[in-house]
DNA sequence: CATTGTGAAGTGATTCACAGCA
DNA sequence: TGCTGTGAATCACTTCACAATG
């Protein structure tokens, strides 16, 4: 899906061996960050494969497998070192530096975007707010003023942006990625309910709160035709 | 993930052949939706998978098959009648009927959600809003009227609620979906960055903003080794 | 004869099960 | 001895490619 596919071996760097990870791994490895810290700030040194599974929600044969694709960061017959872990995840995934991202669109979703303590708290610095209603521009929220639409370009190349999140209207949504990108953004986190084209070289990933509730009614309507199967064939 | 995999055949109902379909499509059905009424909308009568295919962001392959598991809905060497589609799809997910939602937790993203207009136009009906600070209860969001914790079970029980929606900090989101789950509600959309402990019968989603950020930021750090990478073999 | 519907092949992810090591 | 790291087996999803057909 994302464009990980090419990259013929720029003449493979020896030691440091670029391992390929699995998009299913690398989605995993934010989940396993936040149990590593949980159990962090609970003074916990140590921790088997079973335990942090069990704090991540998955099963410990597919959390080894996948810290397998990092490196052999374990001891046998010991575990993982907590904070040793953490800092090895918190590498991979690259947040050891900050990134800085703008919010375009601040409705109530960006709204929330923009106060939500989540992005601060592991790196994601919020370096500007737009919006297309002049009637909003100025308007502060937290410590943030929100910027015109023209002001994208600026934001993004005094700030560093590399990641921009789209909270628009779907009717806007693909003039603000176009507009996104051109600024200098190549990476594209989008709530409108909207397919987005871009250029190879851009990752977008969607977020689309009415498909979750949509995957949660269709499981629903069949347990709910499950249960009348079942009492009609009792009956 | 979701329990779907049990349902040893009740007698498997002579025609009504009872698919299964992969997870994977479900998922994608709700896509398929939203680009039929978009089409629909612009009185496109028929559309080939090509077509139907680019609107939703998928091959068209992929787009043949995933109809495939719902019956034989197209014509050869025509296409898809949109309307036709788009109501059988719609039935497949369970949009032909109405379901309840709960709101827990109202603060920045509880607000915006409940104030997302994408869940009313597609069946989703919120029930009730649920905070746990005396500060909010009371307090309006659109035409609903914040409600305190303890009334969870009356509006489970009294709108016929099937789906909860957790917009609280993680701290609280295993005690609010244990509640949720006493009170009758059997799916779960969690925007808590929690794993959450359900029973069987019990479906979780889960929404995580920083987790789609970090997923980005990953990528963002490979191309940009990969840029370094690059300018360092060539110097 | 353009386009669907689908077996078969291909690719990727998960799980198993155990050898290897602290 | 207990737990990791990992090949091999399995399962799930995607893509190919073409026969079937309105």
């Amino acid at each position: 899906m994302t464009s990980a596919a090419s990259r013929k071996g720029g003449r493979a760097r020896d030691e440091r061996l670029e391992r390929d990870i699995p998009e299913a791994t690398i989605a995993r490895l934010p989940v396993y960050l936040r149990a590593l810290t949980a159990l962090s700030e609970r003074d916990v040194v140590t921790a088997s494969s079973e335990e942090l599974a069990t704090a991540a929600g998955v099963n410990s044969a597919k959390l080894r497998k996948d810290l397998s694709y990092l490196g052999t960061y374990g001891t046998r017959g010991v575990g993982y070192d907590v904070n040793y872990l953490r800092y090895q995840i918190a590498r991979e995934i690259g947040l050891t530096q900050d990134w800085s991202v703008v919010i375009v669109g601040i409705g109530n979703l960006g709204h929330a975007l923009a106060n939500y303590a989540g992005f601060a708290s592991r790196g994601f610095q919020v370096a500007g707010l737009v919006d297309n209603d002049p009637a909003r521009v100025g308007e502060k929220v937290g410590d943030l003023t929100i910027s015109s639409f023209d002001d994208i370009d600026a934001i993004v190349s005094n700030a560093a942006v590399s990641i921009g999140v789209i909270a628009t209207p779907a009717s806007a949504a693909q003039d603000v990625c176009d507009r996104l990108v051109a600024a200098g953004v190549s990476s594209v986190l989008n709530f409108a309910p909207a397919v987005l084209t871009v250029p190879d070289y851009v990752d977008v990933r969607k977020v689309d709160l009415s498909i979750e509730l949509q995957i949660l009614a269709y499981h629903e309507q069949r347990k709910a035709n499950g249960a009348a199967e079942l009492r009609a064939s009792l009956a």
